[in-house]
DNA sequence: GTGTCGTAGTATGTCTGACGTAGTAAATAT
DNA sequence: ATATTTACTACGTCAGACATACTACGACAC
């Protein structure tokens, strides 16, 4: 039986931008937006969290990045996942499942 | 619109040690117990993380100690949870149905 | 009579993710 | 001209989780 850590959504980070960057490659200041406008504006990822995020993120073999110019003449600084970032991803979200049966058993409706 | 914090389960441990306070009160090593079969083994509190909530909670005013020597002649620091524990448990509780919502978005099944 | 297991903790220190504060700089809106 | 938006970087702090280690008592086996 996998033991699940108590560290929870602490590192749900990581995961919410994995999910977006699923699809295409991202950016920073994108992501950002996409985190605000799926949660409904109930979160609000902070930018040293994100960037950081992204750092740890690179560090670990989840994500590459690539630097390019765009459209509107400003470089920026885009991420791209790997398949351990993919793999990883799933595991994260296996273990949301387990999480939220375990403290659903501590939580009153 | 109440913005989550992002440092969630992370702080729930608090939630599930007050959960086991709500009847009654109780001491480290039964709350221990209890979270690990409630939960089907799939979460053991370490006692660092335990005993160091119990200390936080207190500091906070969420619970009270008292010492009382057991049937087996053991002392044991007791904890009995105070209204404002109630209140933050029940606060808890709501947020958490807040982070799932949020989470959700975010997770492939 | 000794060793191990279960009970019931305490002490100390480290690590990590989140985040506060601040600053830079170019593009765009007013 | 100035403010705002875009798109970051740097630095430092904090709290919760946890590793490691230690204490102490009772029961029970061998």
């Amino acid at each position: 039986m996998t033991e699940i850590s108590s560290d929870v959504i602490r590192g749900y980070n990581d995961t919410m931008i994995l999910y977006l960057l699923l699809d295409q490659p991202s950016y920073g200041y994108e992501i950002s937006k996409q985190i605000r406008e799926l949660s409904d504006g109930k979160y609000v990822i902070k930018e040293t969290t994100l960037y950081s995020a992204f750092t740890r993120m690179e560090k670990n073999g989840y994500i590459t990045s690539f630097s390019q110019v765009a459209e509107n003449g400003k470089r920026r600084t885009y991420y791209r996942i790997t398949d351990a970032g993919i793999q990883f991803y799933h595991d994260k979200c296996d273990e949301w499942q387990l999480t939220q049966e375990v403290v659903e058993k501590f939580i009153t409706h």
